[in-house]
RNA sequence: GCGGGCGUGAUGGAAUGGUAGACAUAUCGGACUUAAAAUCCGAAGGGCCUGGUCCCGUGUGGGUUCGAGUCCCACCGCCCGCACCA
């Protein structure tokens, strides 16, 4: 008998591929073409385990995809701009370039044994100038199409690195390197034009009817389309109105004073003249810049002095206050504030001693506001306390859209329609990005670079020394020449934008470039035709907002500059977000009581718990957390492949836990599949070495068991439920190993097995194949399909529940009628005994499924 | 803080509103063996008068239904995102 080694075989099967070229992807008319991608990984350095389960899923759908008829096209590629090489080359000297090219040929050495079904003839990296150049094109092409334009806008601000941080550069508040305070600074950046789209690309997710239903949701809460009034105050004094904008109009009889953001045209002068206002606001720019920060920040106001008139009562002045939570952003920068009804109102107002006046009351219990808000849902009934517009009993929506009509017909306000959605900006002040392809020239102003003078390409050296970023700043901005150049449209000296684009712009359109990865303009309009739209894009969560949503944005403007069809303006026909996989976290602790982690590989586990196994240590484990370097509860899939093979690794990151949710790795759930491939490979020996005329007993059954496990695996493939047809694998494996049945029998199903575990661990299944005389490569042979009249069973077994508790079971032909189903139900023990003489009340047969009788 | 999701045996999990715990891990018992490993066979949610087709069981508390892990409401815990991490 043979031992199953998985090195030997692996090796041997992908050399197999490669020769045949069986995973190049080629256009043909003869068969359908399918697209499957994941989302393309940043390189690091190291491949996780996480990335293993990301691509193994998309090599199921790719190999199954191959074997049912397609044209298939599986490529890989890297996201290799961003900060991460600029921290290495902080930390360790060196340069981001070389950093990240040594890092990807690192992680494609590790990929390729995985055995993925990947076209590697297509791999590129963003950061290579022939795929950024480009883009640089495209943005050419947008800026000449009015998609993009420059404008102010907030970063945060290192005001002892004089520099621009990342929001996860800003901890607490303060620069992770100098420590300082962080401060709201105003640039002037470039911007996509995404909020033009902003009701197309909400209308549009209607039809993405194979994206999980959370992801839509996601993203149209994001684009946040909302109706509300605008209207304005008039001041008492000389000053002219202030515009608001409120998604509550009907609450305006509540109102108790306004705001306006620190950022409004009224602070900004204010803070000109007024040392106090001045010193309130800049308090207010104290931070970071990100939502959650502005939102979790204490509420700040202050009042400016100003009063204004209520727009239904001129007798009624309101306060106006500078309030650190209004955003300058969304909106017109300023609102009224109503505290009965919201409870960010109602905490400012009573911090700061401001009236609260309810406007409508609880129908079923009507008592006065005092520290809880009275927010009911807009659907709501409530009663109304002499509301403007003559309402009573009404709900909060009806209340909305006769207040917009009222103030419409009276002519002091207009119903309008707001998107919460922003621009997108893309400007970052960094070395290692794709280069914004702009000549600011004194004499021409911002000037679009020429499209045969690109690439634009990064500067390796600066003035022959390496770059230096050892210093806080843009390289780029202080590089003694890269800056300098000729302006394309007047010859003169002038300089080069240095900023250069957000990541996000990378990974917009790396999934078109696939399908033409080497053409010389961006995209190459036959390919893009035949293998766009993306079939099925697979990749995690985190991205369900922003990846995703300026995808979008790109593909239609993409398709405006002519650049992709329209039938790809919406690229993914269906995502998948599968989980993470996470792992214990093994801990002890130094003399201060401070947490020291330990690698997986340096704990031995006993009984009770796990100790050190250097030391003997007792080791706290704490439970299943994402795998982070710093807490080394990582798993190094080249240390598992070197274990226990590339089949074991691919099985085991599909078994057990459902794509979507999270898979804890542990050492003995690997093993266990690995045994199991151990299982399947002897059995395929036993089963050669059998007399190929033998008889034997159940011929009938196992063929019957076999195109159930086809039929069940087929639609587990289908549905992303790979851990279900995993268990009906394992399930199949039993039933074959205990069978009698002949030797045709069985070989016919041990080589359906193979091909049904061909997805998920192609070279055993490819040598399973190869010894038992199977015809070419399995990667290539036809899926098998179930034969129908071998799915149905004659007779079902019915429970029998009594008052919807499982009380017995009959055993009755599939095709029996109701009434006599009924029959037989009532006239088991159990329901005889229930009834006790009486008779039924009632009486649910569900055909092939269940009876309850309720007595 | 806001938006979205998840919660089932010791463990990972299965279950178109219809027999809760498929399949697997760990555990225990048996076979084989001088012994162990490997392999094979079997048991197994908890409880109790320890064989009764008995009671209790899907984070907690309510609700809808003939019937709820599944649908609705509230709460608790954990995870993801919040526009300069990718």
């Amino acid at each position: 008998m043979s031992r199953y080694s998985a090195t030997e075989i692996e090796a041997k099967w992908q050399k197999a591929w490669d020769k045949a070229g069986v995973f190049a992807a080629t256009r043909s008319a003869d068969k359908p073409k399918y697209y499957v991608l994941e989302m393309f990984p940043y390189p690091s350095g190291r491949i996780h385990i996480g990335h293993v389960r990301n691509y193994t899923m998309g090599d199921v759908i790719a190999r199954y995809k191959r074997s049912t008829g397609h044209n298939v096209l599986h490529p890989m590629g890297f996201d290799a701009f961003g900060m991460p090489a600029e921290n290495a080359a902080m930390a360790s000297g060196g340069h981001p370039k070389d950093w990240t090219y040594d890092n990807i040929r690192e992680m494609v050495a590790q990929m390729k044994p995985m055995g993925f079904s990947i076209d590697w003839s297509r791999m590129f990296a963003t950061c290579d100038p022939d795929y950024y150049g480009q883009q640089q094109a495209l943005f050419l092409d947008f800026l000449e199409k009015g998609l993009v334009y420059r404008k102010n806008a907030v970063v945060n601000w290192d005001p002892v690195d004089m520099t621009v941080l990342a929001n996860e550069q800003v901890i607490d508040g303060k620069g992770w390197r100098s420590g300082a305070e962080v401060e709201r600074r105003e640039l002037t950046q470039w911007f996509f034009r995404i909020s033009d789209f902003s009701e197309e690309l909400l209308d549009a997710l209607d039809g993405l009817e194979n994206w999980p239903a959370k992801v839509r949701l996601m993203q149209e809460n994001w684009i946040g389309k909302s109706r509300g009034l605008q209207f304005s105050f008039d001041r008492t004094d000389e000053g002219g109105p202030i515009e608001v904008y409120t998604t509550r109009p009907d609450t305006l009889m509540g109102a108790s004073f306004v705001g306006i953001s620190p950022d409004h045209p009224i602070a900004k002068a204010l803070e000109a003249e007024n040392p106090h206002i001045a010193d309130f606001v800049a308090r207010c720019r104290r931070g970071g810049t990100t939502e959650e920060a502005l939102e979790k920040a204490e509420k700040l106001g202050l009042d400016t002095g100003i009063r204004v008139k209520h727009p239904l009562n001129p007798d009624w002045e309101l306060p106006v206050w500078i309030a650190n939570f209004i955003l300058m952003d969304y909106g017109t920068g300023a609102i009224f504030g109503c505290p009965a009804h919201d409870q960010r109102d109602l905490d400012f107002c009573r911090k700061y001693d401001l009236p609260v006046i309810d406007t409508f009351l609880a129908l079923d219990d009507p008592k006065p506001v005092e520290n809880e808000a009275f927010v009911p849902p807009k659907t709501e009934k409530v009663r109304w306390i002499n509301h403007f517009a003559g309402l009573d009993v009404a709900t909060g929506q009806e209340a909305i859209d006769a207040t917009i009509d009222f103030a419409e017909a009276q002519g002091w306000g207009t119903g309008v329609t707001r998107f919460r959605l922003r621009d997108w900006g893309l400007s970052r002040q960094r070395y290692w990005g794709c280069p914004i392809p702009v000549v600011h020239c004194d004499a021409c102003g911002v000037v679009p670079e020429r499209k045969e003078n690109l690439p634009i390409e990064l500067p390796y050296d600066e003035g022959g020394k390496p770059i230096d970023f050892s210093v806080p700043g843009n390289p780029l901005d202080r590089h003694p020449t890269w800056r300098d150049c000729a302006c394309p449209n007047c010859g003169g000296a002038a300089r080069r934008e240095t900023d250069t684009m957000d990541t996000f712009v990378d990974s917009s359109w790396y999934f078109v470039r696939f399908t033409a990865p080497k053409a010389d303009t961006p995209t190459d309009l036959t390919e893009a035709g035949y293998w766009m739209n993306v079939d099925q894009y697979i990749g995690g969560i985190e991205h369900a907002i922003l990846h995703l949503l300026y995808s979008r944005f790109f593909a239609r403007a993409m398709h405006i500059c002519g650049h992709l069809p329209e039938k790809s303006i919406e690229p993914f026909d269906a995502l998948f977000t599968q989980g993470m996989v996470t792992h214990a976290i093994y801990v002890t602790r130094d003399e201060n009581d401070r947490p020291v982690y330990h690698f997986p590989e340096d704990v031995e586990i006993h009984e009770s718990g796990a100790r050190l196994g250097a030391t003997g240590e007792e080791v706290e484990i704490i439970p299943s957390a994402k795998m982070s370097k710093s807490k080394k509860n990582v798993v190094d899939p080249v240390q598992i492949i070197r274990d226990f093979g590339a089949d074991t690794a691919r099985w085991f990151v599909l078994s057990d836990s459902p794509p979507e949710r999270d898979v804890e790795w542990t050492a003995a759930g690997a093993e266990a599949a690995h045994k199991h491939l151990t299982r399947v490979w002897n059995l395929c020996d036993r089963i050669a070495a059998m007399d190929p005329d033998a008889g034997g007993d159940g011929d009938e059954a196992l063929l019957r068991e076999m195109h159930k496990a086809v039929h069940d695996v087929t639609l587990g493939i289908e549905s992303f439920g790979f851990n279900a047809a995993i268990a009906r694998l394992y399930a199949f494996t039993n039933t074959l190993s205990k069978s009698r049945a002949g030797a045709a029998a069985q070989k016919r199903a041990i080589m359906t097995l193979a091909q049904l575990m061909s997805p998920m661990t192609p070279h055993l299944s490819e040598d399973i194949w190869a010894r038992q005389g199977g015809e070419g490569l399995i990667a290539t042979a036809p899926w098998p399909v179930a034969d129908p009249a071998y799915l149905v069973d004659d007779t079902v077994t019915l429970p029998i529940q009594i008052n919807g508790k499982r009380r017995a079971e009959i055993s009755v032909p599939k095709d029996m009628d109701k009434a006599e189903v009924e029959k037989a139900a009532l006239a088991t023990d159990a329901v005889q005994r229930a009834l006790n003489g009486g008779a039924p009340r009632k009486v649910i047969v569900v055909p092939g499924r269940i009876v309850n009788v309720v007595v």
